[in-house]
DNA sequence: GCCATTCCGTGACAATCATCACGGGTGCCC
DNA sequence: GGGCACCCGTGATGATTGTCACGGAATGGC
């Protein structure tokens, strides 16, 4: 456990503990990068928009004690399928890859997590292990609660307990949702249809046009929806030639969204 | 609302009140069949083993007292994907098949729940829409409780709402489980052989057999793994011919578990 | 016992898509 | 700047499996 201001690359910032987290080579986790760090929740810019910071000041307060914050380079893996819980990581930036994998190497990933989610909860409430596997895909900073103290607060807590269930709820409805797409597609052009309008859904829409952006390269997107890197590459290929949608570098423009919506519909 | 005692086909049972499910003419479900009524929940079967039933006898108490129980026959709905969740359904005996199903007709089935699971619990506890359809498989009691009392129940009730978080965390454990054997495998037969392992985990092995009971049709065990009813035909003829499990009737018995793991890991 | 419906078995066929292979582009690090 | 990763594009190929079609078995209701 480590506490106090350490040097980095770039800058200086404080780390109050340091939850173990492995990097790619498969060593701890022990080189924080520079990030705006995030001291106080109370200060949190997610404190009012998301689900599990929005609590009175004093149980905010009363989770800070227990929280050690720590930040996690491109690569590092919060924790591992399989792994017993330790406990729950909250996001407070970056992004984090949610994926499970067969003994093969085929992965399949669930969800690219967003600052304000909290990763591990359904293995930290049930005491089992974590059954996905969490990368680092951007550069983050998270707040670590051992499993006990977490449980502790929770029992003292029944608004946070409940919290914790609607964010439990989500994530289902959220694994659900993926689900669909690659259960219920007779094709891999629909299940990339389906996957390229959930993820626009989080986007505005303007002049029948969506602007979105995905950092995923297409042997991810292929992860996400079960299928080849290849098949993506050129089912985006046709897509475009048939001016569904529209590339440019990560940002990716739906021109034609009616069109996507009756390649899932069949 | 009904409360009283209703006259059956077969004997008579006590109806305290009656939650509209809705039977499979579309018309709203009214005529309970004979079943093994569970009166109260302190001297119900699955109080000790079951999560969620086993809480204080005080809680307990208090649960009963929102609570209303109705039983359902084969074929009725208890709630359909899409729909405001009006409130989470106890099963206390039956089986209850939970599924999604697409805008042309395909069918994908997440599980088939077991007395002692909630259902309905993710959007009760988000107030969210149903993700999933429930339909009764083997004639089901379930007790209801409707959204606004369940919260206020949770809300005065912490170990409860930890309780809820819990049953949430399983099952989304075993959505995640589903997953794997859906979006993992590279061939149907993989698939199939992960599924009934799975399912198998259930069940004793004894002498390297293990005896399990399968009440699902070819077209169902297909909708569970994300293929055709034809397939899962073929596939189960083939690996009788190759020794891997036995058929009668509705109990299998896997007579080569190696076998079938071995197909998994490919 | 009869009719209707559901379920299971099986053949033929076509389409999709995973896989292999290879080359070119881009960025990154030494 | 040279090499090394990684990522994207594309062709050829073959296995898998969804789909259609049909008949027989089994089940259940009256």
């Amino acid at each position: 456990m480590l506490t106090g201001w350490r040097r980095n690359p770039n800058r200086f910032q404080f780390v109050t503990k340091l939850e173990g987290g492995i990097l790619p080579d498969g060593t701890n986790m022990r080189t924080p990068y520079g990030l705006e760090i995030i001291e106080n929740c109370l200060s949190c810019p997610h404190r009012e928009e998301r689900l599990f910071c929005n609590l009175p000041e004093q149980t905010v307060k009363a989770l800070s004690a227990i929280t050690s914050s720590a930040s996690y380079p491109k690569g590092a893996t919060l924790f591992v399928e399989g792994q017993p819980a330790r406990g729950v990581f909250i996001l407070c930036s970056g992004r984090v890859k949610l994926s499970t994998s067969s003994a093969d190497g085929k992965t399949l990933i669930l969800r690219i997590s967003e600052p304000g989610e909290v990763l591990g909860l359904p293995a930290t409430v049930t005491g089992t292990c974590y059954e996905l596997t969490a990368d680092v895909v951007e550069p983050a900073q998270s707040n670590f609660i051992a499993r006990n103290d977490f449980l502790g607060f929770l029992k003292d807590n029944g608004e946070a307990a409940l919290r914790v269930a609607q964010q439990l709820g989500e994530t289902y409805h959220a694994a659900i949702a993926e689900m669909r797409t690659i259960g219920l597609s007779h094709s891999a052009g629909e299940k990339l249809a389906r996957f390229l309008l959930e993820w626009a859904a989080n986007y505005p829409e303007e002049k029948g046009q969506i602007r979105l952006k995905l950092t995923l390269t297409h042997e991810e997107i292929a992860q996400m929806i079960g299928s080849s890197r290849e098949t993506v590459t050129r089912l985006l290929a046709d897509f475009r030639r048939k001016q569904l949608l529209q590339v440019m570098g990560s940002t990716l423009i739906i021109k034609n969204k009616a069109a996507l919506e009756s390649i899932v519909t069949g």
